[in-house]
DNA sequence: ATAATATATCAGTATCTACTGATATGTTGA
DNA sequence: TCAACATATCAGTAGATACTGATATATTAT
């Protein structure tokens, strides 16, 4: 077989979810909920610098979660699946049923003084 | 009300998708959805370091995804509920559709040298 | 053709985070 | 008590990535 890079089923779920692992990207998902937008709507939508929403948009169309149609000068962009909004309502109950614990979740975004010992 | 730091939903969600989206904290949950596990059989099934697994377990913890039931001197893990499951279960589905898109995700996983100006 | 608008890319930076190797803590049995 | 085992924490590092501000490209209308 010879592939020194042997894709494991692992690796392409993590790029999936890890479209789905930023607050901005999950501002936009969020949006698109809705109903397909142009990039301005969703920047306006969204709060975000334009830029910013260019590459979390050219992340989630390249991971597959949107896809784009262009309309003249305007490119709309709509969730890619009918699964993606599933994914995002499971989301939603399992973070109501694990709020606490997920809103405490200290290890990896606490201020540099005091992210080891935490208490 | 004067809470500097409004927690928004999103940002759970984020924390939540987070868990999900590292190939080692996956090869452990996956792990995991046959039943409860050591932290010992977790180092083997995943061939992962201990340190290492130690403290993706204690992310996944955190962030509500699994919880842990001591028995003697072993730890023992498991998903934290049915939800987790399906989410994984969606996510297998989700990428069975779009896999080609996610494996060709080139934004955020190239070495340095062509990371702009894809092709 | 040119201005105006929409979107994408660039380069740079600060932060985040996965990992390692070493060490500490906790638990059990001899 | 002490050795053996199970698990957690520490400190440090390399690489990943979200963001900004500036610029480039594309499309339409005048």
């Amino acid at each position: 077989m010879l592939m020194t890079t042997k894709v494991r089923s692992v690796d392409l779920q993590a790029k999936l979810f890890r479209g789905f692992s930023d607050p901005s990207r999950l501002s936009i998902l969020e949006a698109l909920r809705n109903g397909p937008l142009t990039v301005t709507e969703i920047v306006q939508a969204t709060d975000l610098s334009q830029s910013n929403v260019s590459n979390h948009l050219c992340c989630l169309r390249d991971c597959g979660l949107v896809t784009t149609e262009q309309d003249g000068r305007f490119i709309y962009y709509h969730l890619s699946d009918p699964r993606v909004d599933r994914l995002l309502h499971l989301a939603d109950e399992l973070l109501a049923e694990v709020a606490k614990g997920v809103y405490q979740c200290a290890r990896y975004n606490l201020p540099k003084e005091s992210r080891h010992g935490r208490n």
